[in-house]
DNA sequence: CTTGCAACCGAAAGCGGTTTCGGAATAGCA
DNA sequence: TGCTATTCCGAAACCGCTTTCGGTTGCAAG
């Protein structure tokens, strides 16, 4: 059961390590029936390369790894599993391996990812989320490491990444809501120190602006990236004085609490007040009403996310790949033409809210 | 920028190589003066070890893999995130890597099992979603390598895992909903080579003779694990001469598509028909009406499993991890008694639905 | 002053592969 | 047949770190 090693399929062959090693990996100076040789005594006494051996030899890794997005909350994370079923199919291809590297709140995020890169246990690096001006960024870009980010920061140049416009994706949104007839359209928001929170709310500022409606900071709240605080940012803005008609939200599990607050306040989300999120969660579909949502194309994102990291680390131009996608408006139940032009008036106390 | 070695280092320290590296890995036979200097070389040139060479020599790999469920469908493995959050937390403990590999399609399960203990790239494995009697556990279990699996195969004997009780969940689904009345329980399942399946159909068996309810086979239907599968399948239950007053389903996101059914027939869940589902994913909280769940204790599951298969490597005999969880029954508004003692013949026809 | 022990450290042999380099065997050509 | 050009393989160095083994040194005891 002990493992068979390089030179124990040399001794049985007869032939020197080197040698087999080089049948072993297609060398063109090995005869063809050398070769055969070897490949069949290989596998009969299934001989298996120790890959430690083999990077340490070769200095490659064929390994990458994926930085986990600093979770706050495990719910705003369901793309993860995703993108690592994609980056794993790209990476098949050539048998290489992922990792994934978590950053401990014990030490500078920065730090893991210094270690990560001296270390050599990874010759790429994918990582999603970035903030506005990530210092992770600057640092792989300055250390000259292969990497790609799923997203992109502000200043997005330099590097590689795969991102999603979401900046059109909610001008697009108001300008639906807009034609709908809704007048005074809230913005549920995250921290702007997300990149992609920021660009966000930059497209709904566009889209207010190209409507002709002016930008009211009343009308606008930001909050974590969960059902409740979808849920309390809906509260707020549903309880001003003149409240808005419709919510437009960072993401789907955000939007999927405001129409849970919506219904808690005694309204009809998609009647009384119109919602929309983004990002397509299948959950969208099952919601009360049903969600409609700025879909982003993300059923490949890791496949090719991997795929333009294997290029880079082949030698490509990080800036050769930077891929802008589109998301899509898809109408479910929750969108509609504003209930009147004098909203009603709430009655309901805010004791209902659970 | 060149990365620093052990070499390097001792050049500078005016030292051995040897002796470097015993310091910087705390050996007794180290005076404390010398040890302090090379740390403090260390840092000042920014040493850091090649975790391959490191590995190869020891022998040691300081990585364990997790082996992603073959997701037929993407949306049906939520749980991965959080499992990996937990694995990381474990293995950070330890500074120990995390690889996680998917069964490539192209190749036998079991070979890319055997490649991944062959190659020494990880010391233990975690993997989940056994099927009832698992080749991969017999393989894992017959070659002494460690590993713990998340859920258990039929044959729980001789290895680690950690699970929660299906069947005894659905018992009691069974006599909560068997208690308000309920006499039709239709099961909406999955196939049962997954062994949750089986213990989950077996719990709703158990369910049903304590209760003294004769087992029904047009009461049950096997689908996918989806929304679209659950929803066929409530459907078809429903459109029987005498459909089932209550429906349990293997898990939240069947149930969640069998809410939808319920809705397209015209029906209203939790009232006409209770549905209960099984997992407690956040979304339960948002449906149409608020699902009514068996909820997992999940919360920290990656982390136990991580620290179990820890001790296993270090010698922790594996049978002495088993670990079986009780589900809770989280009650939401989809059950509740039935709607009459004789159901209400379905006007709607089939077109209504999407 | 020897001896004997610790306490420390240097030298060297791996770990299991890869890869360069040169030599032997074979083939090609005159 | 003699000479060069190929083809194919063996030997050995190396990747960067660990660990055993033995040799110095310093110091207390005899």
């Amino acid at each position: 059961m002990a493992r068979v090693s390089l030179k124990d399929l040399a001794k049985h062959l007869g032939l020197a390590e080197g040698t087999v090693s080089r049948a072993m990996n297609n060398y063109p100076d090995i005869s063809m029936a050398t070769r055969k040789k070897v490949q069949k005594m290989a596998d009969a006494l299934g001989y298996r390369p120790n890959n430690t051996a083999r990077r340490l030899a070769t200095g490659r890794a064929e390994a990458v790894a994926y930085l986990m997005p600093t979770s706050h909350s495990a719910i705003s994370t369901p793309f993860v599993s995703q993108l690592l079923q994609g980056l794993g199919d790209a990476l098949a291809m050539r048998a290489w391996d992922l990792m994934v590297v978590q950053p401990q709140a014990a030490e500078d995020e920065l730090e893991t990812l210094r270690k990560l890169v001296a270390s050599g246990k990874v010759s790429g690096v994918v990582m999603s989320r970035p903030s506005k001006s990530d210092s992770r960024i600057e640092f792989l870009k300055k250390s000259g490491f292969p990497f790609i980010v799923h997203g992109r920061s502000r200043d997005a140049e330099g590097y590689a990444w795969y991102d999603v416009d979401g900046r059109q994706a909610f001008a697009d949104a108001v300008d639906h809501l807009a034609s709908l007839g809704h007048q005074r359209i809230g913005f549920i928001g995250a921290p702007s120190y997300l990149n992609f929170a920021q660009d966000r709310a930059d497209g709904y500022k566009d889209g207010l602006i190209a409507n002709e409606i002016a930008f009211d900071p009343d009308l606008v709240s930001v909050t974590e990236l969960t059902d409740e605080g979808g849920e309390r940012a809906a509260l707020d803005l549903l309880n001003d004085i003149s409240p808005p008609s419709a919510l437009l939200c960072v993401n789907d599990v955000q939007a999927i609490g405001a129409l849970s607050a919506i219904r808690n306040k005694g309204l009809i989300p998609g009647e009384d007040v119109s919602v929309i999120g983004y990002d397509g969660v299948w959950m969208g579909r099952h919601t009360n009403p049903p969600l409609t949502t700025l879909a982003q194309p993300q059923a490949h994102s890791g496949r090719q996310l991997g795929d333009m990291l294997l290029s880079i680390i082949d030698g490509g131009n990080p800036t050769d790949f930077q891929v802008l996608r589109r998301a899509e408006l898809v109408r479910r139940k929750s969108d509609g033409p504003p209930r009147a032009l004098t909203p009603k008036i709430q009655t309901n106390s805010r004791e209902e809210i659970s």
